[in-house]
RNA sequence: GCCGGGAUGGCGAAAUCGGUAGACGCAGCGGACUCAAAAUCCGCCGGUGGUGACACUGUGAGGGUUCGAGUCCCUCUCCCGGCACCA
């Protein structure tokens, strides 16, 4: 055994040993329980990034943990190797991105490798290889036939210039990333995901997910948002054009509705587009509305601007004529695509009514106080459910009879009724990109589309392509493109849309457990790992990647092809990692971004940083903490990082830094710390290895210091293995730093102190399998070298003894009036009499209560007592 | 704008059910070893006052509940994630 630890040669050796054993080779096994670890696959984006091996470190605690306590333990790894990355690298670099993306996989299977992950390699996947989109497309042929796909039009950003359709991630303050061109939205076909017809089961079914995040499930909640109300029918009469019909709203006050005073709908809506024909200005404040993106936080942003059509609708219970505005900050893809609008009782209303010189008409009063016209209108809008005024047989009525009320009498007019509304959307999945899933459609212009038959999948993305960055290069393939319908035989043509990346993403985890099944996209095997028993992954995708996957299971259950409703059992959502940037105003106004190796920080004599200057110039540069990325210069590469202080060094940092869901903040002398203390397990283990410790077993009977230090380890261990539970893996490590600590401080001068010893051997058998998950190499290769035996991972995970763990005395705070003033010594098995007498004859309590008698003695038993004078 | 989350020493953090705030580690300071440095080891380390024992104070801000609040309740500030075509 080296003396001195050496991270390459020992990280070598272990992984050697795991791969000859086929030590994570996961086999289906009926005989034990199974636990299914899955952290979210990577992009590959070209290499590794700390967020990278913050996650799959995260999974790789978990699942070697389970693999210790005796489940059969499946991890496996693949590629989301579809996406828009690969089309820029390929145009940037005139490569195309298959090439690119191969590379990239590659690459990073490397650096995985390096890192010591449980992983079971043999099931690798790649979503770009027709293996697997084949079955994609194979499921979107059913769903299509299901009813669950369907075609509509759908709204997206449009580069005039570059002819080109953008992601949101494209556009910049409303002008296209590329050519700077002023974005406008354009309605185009595309193919739709009926994920609506699941919204109550999706809803309903959070309740049975008790070990997902609180907050990732009130998220989920509020996406889907159901939300009761009530449909509102506005007959009007367009003279001009001859056409009557209804405008329908959605409102969930419909106990406001008698304080209507107009009604907004969106530049898209139908009516909108029929009162702009004769009127040039309206339809100019239309177009208007077309400029810039779709995405709905710049929408939110922008400033509420409206324009009366001319057009009047009438009140469907007052009869009244209400005018009808098109409004930006109405959506169309919500609801109806129109409100009726009370300024009285909302926000946004009462804002645009004020701006527009519209009236307002309260209707609702709170049931504190006394209704008086003189406090109406508000000079802000009253939200608050609360009693009606102003409304008629409606008047005095609270939200609940109102609403029912009003509901009622539309429903007896025909002009409305009570329903509910989500607020979830339909799923958009076409894509006018080349490095995607192919839509397996066919369009005939006699028999029109149809979807792929079974025997002419795959539809295969041909790899060989140029990118130019204008418009998608399938659309320019007649080689692709051209083929025979199906029906009829004639020339047809086929779709050239790809799919959006997340349905890869959304199946994925079925698939791993059946990934070499030629002839179905899941099968038995699935049966047995499904569902995923502990999913990994960022918080950003909390929203849908993890809705999506639940709608995924769910359709495929409906297919026919699982049992399964529900695809994640347990879900850790992890933080970000972060750095200390450094960043200087330009001349421009541009920011700056500056490597730390280029700056110096000042500290002052206590080690407190006082600022920060670029060595370069001498001059100060502005301190901040960001997500570590390439436009902030901040990323430290993981590949240096292993090579300087090993793979183990790594995982340790990682998982010390800060618990799983917070984001982590990087530190380079953090990791100098996480290696200094594998240095001295290192050490410790290489004292033990040379004795005869690890063969013997501690006595019954040990000298007070032995057996306080031996408590202290088992309380160590007893904390580890209640943190592991509650996946709190950075205070695991530092119980196993304060298990290293008791040890070296035993008193082990004399080498034929057995009984030392054996203490010291039972409690570095505990640090190791503690270590073992978080630090895998130098734990089996100590494990082995202090002759323990020849695999940790077999060994049995360790629990605290009682024998060890017993104490004759405790000490219990004593407090005055809930002041801290002293500690008390008392027997472990003392009564609350005996403690009370101890606790008011004590120095303490003579000298605080200052002769008054105690009110009361509150006893907390084995923490502390305080006397309330 | 809407939805969700966070804030504790110079820094990362800990505090299991409302019960010793700051475990563990980093940085810093002092010391040992060394010709010297690195490495290693020992000690100190929230703030204020005090030689000291000790006292007071302290968990983003303000208020409340309680014998007792980092933890529960109300109001506010700042930071972060998501908002449907980044993945």
């Amino acid at each position: 055994m080296q003396d001195k630890y050496l991270p390459a040669a020992v990280e070598a050796a272990a992984q050697q040993y795991w791969e000859s054993v086929s030590a994570f080779c996961a086999v289906e096994d009926s005989a034990r329980p199974k636990y299914y670890c899955l952290s979210m696959f990577p992009y590959p984006s070209g290499k590794l990034h700390m967020g990278h091996v913050r996650n799959y470190t995260i999974g790789d605690v978990l699942a070697r943990y389970h693999h210790m306590r005796g489940y059969n333990v499946l991890q496996p790894m693949g590629w989301d190797a579809f996406g828009m990355p690969a089309e820029n690298a390929a145009i940037q670099n005139r490569t195309a991105p298959a090439k690119w993306t191969y590379a990239n996989i590659d690459y990073m299977r490397g650096q995985l490798k390096r890192l010591g992950f449980a992983v079971d390699w043999s099931r690798e996947i790649a979503t770009c290889r027709p293996e697997y989109y084949r079955w994609e497309q194979w499921l979107f042929t059913r769903l299509y036939e299901k009813g669950l796909i369907y075609k509509k039009l759908g709204t997206v950003n449009w580069d005039p210039v570059d002819e080109t359709v953008l992601a949101n991630e494209q556009v910049i303050d409303g002008r296209g990333w590329r050519s700077g061109a002023p974005v406008e939205k354009r309605e185009i076909p595309m193919y739709y995901m009926r994920i609506t017809a699941y919204a109550d089961e999706l809803l309903a079914a959070l309740d049975d997910l008790p070990d997902w995040p609180e907050r990732v499930k009130l998220m989920q909640k509020n996406w889907i948002g159901r939300s009761e109300g009530v449909e509102v029918h506005f007959p009007y009469e367009l003279a001009s054009i001859g056409a009557a019909g209804v405008l329908k709203v959605f409102t969930t006050r419909a106990d406001t509705l008698m304080g209507a005073t107009y009604v907004a709908v969106a530049a898209e809506h139908p009516l909108a587009a029929q009162a702009a024909a004769r009127d040039p200005a309206l339809a100019a404040f239309i177009e208007e509305c077309r400029k810039g993106g779709v995405a709905e936080a710049d929408l939110a942003a922008v400033e509420k601007r409206g324009m009366d059509t001319g057009l009047r609708v009438v009140h469907p219970l007052s009869g009244e004529y209400l005018p009808v505005w098109v409004a930006n900050y109405v959506l169309m893809g919500y609801g109806e695509g129109a409100v009726m609008a009370v300024p009285a009782h909302d926000e946004r209303d009462f804002a645009f009514a004020a701006q527009y010189g519209l009236p307002v008409r309260t209707v609702v009063c709170s049931t504190r106080d006394a209704y008086t016209e003189a406090v109406a209108p508000w000079r802000d809008a009253y939200a608050e459910h609360g009693r009606l005024v102003n409304s008629a047989e409606y008047d005095g009525m609270d939200f609940q009879e109102a609403v029912d009320a009003i509901a009622a009498a539309l429903a007896a007019k025909g002009l409305g009724r009570k329903r509910v509304q989500f607020r979830l959307r339909d799923w958009g999945i076409s894509r006018q990109r080349y490095w995607g899933c192919p839509i397996p459609i066919i369009h005939c212009e006699r028999c029109g589309e149809m979807p792929v038959p079974d025997a002419q999948l795959p539809v295969v993305l041909p790899e060989d392509v140029e990118m130019t960055g204008r418009s998608s290069p399938l659309a320019k393939m007649p080689s692709f493109y051209a083929c025979a319908c199906p029906k009829c035989g004639q020339t047809a043509r086929r779709e050239t849309d790809t799919m959006d990346t997340f349905v890869e993403s959304s199946w994925y985890f079925l698939r791993y457990a059946a990934h070499d099944s030629r002839d179905a996209m899941v099968d038995a095997r699935a049966d047995y790992w499904a569902p995923v028993d502990q999913y990994i992954g960022g918080i950003e995708h909390a929203i849908l990647h993890l809705l999506y996957s639940r709608f995924f299971t769910r359709a495929l259950r409906d297919c026919g092809l699982t049992r399964l409703s529900e695809p994640f059992t347990r879900l850790l959502t992890q933080g970000m990692v972060v750095a200390n940037s450094y960043s200087r105003a330009d001349g421009d106004g541009r920011e700056r971004w500056f490597d730390p190796a280029d700056v110096d920080v000042a500290i002052d004599e206590r080690g407190r940083p006082i600022g920060a200057t670029l060595k370069a110039d001498g001059r100060p540069v502005t301190v901040s903490t960001e997500k570590m990325s390439k436009s902030k210069n901040n990323g430290v590469d993981p590949q240096a990082l292993i090579e300087q202080y090993g793979a183990d060094t790594a995982r340790l940092f990682i998982i010390f830094a800060a618990p799983p869901e917070q984001q982590l903040e990087w530190s380079d002398s953090g990791v100098e710390g996480a290696s200094r203390f594998l240095r001295r397990v290192w050490a410790f283990g290489h004292g033990l290895a040379g004795g005869a410790g690890a063969r013997q077993a501690v006595s019954a009977a040990l000298a007070t210091g032995l057996a306080s230090a031996r408590r202290e380890i088992h309380t160590h261990l007893r904390q580890a293995n209640h943190d592991f539970g509650k996946h709190q893996f950075n205070t695991v490590a530092s119980a196993a730093m304060k298990i290293l600590n008791t040890l070296e401080k035993l008193p082990r001068a004399a080498a034929a102190d057995s009984a030392a010893e054996a203490v010291a051997a039972e409690g570095f058998s505990i640090l190791l399998r503690l270590l073992s998950p978080i630090a895998p190499h130098i734990a089996h290769v100590l494990w082995r070298a202090c002759g323990y035996g020849d695999d940790i991972l077999a060994a049995p995970w360790p629990e605290p003894l009682a024998a060890a763990l017993t104490q004759d005395e405790i000490e219990l705070m004593l407090q005055i009036n809930g002041k801290l003033r002293g500690s008390l010594r008392v027997a472990a098995a003392a009564g609350k009499a005996d403690i009370e007498a101890a606790a008011l004859d004590s120095e303490a309590a003579r000298k605080f209560m200052d002769g008054h008698p105690a009110r009361k003695v509150v006893i907390v038993p084995g923490r502390l007592v305080n006397i309330v004078v």
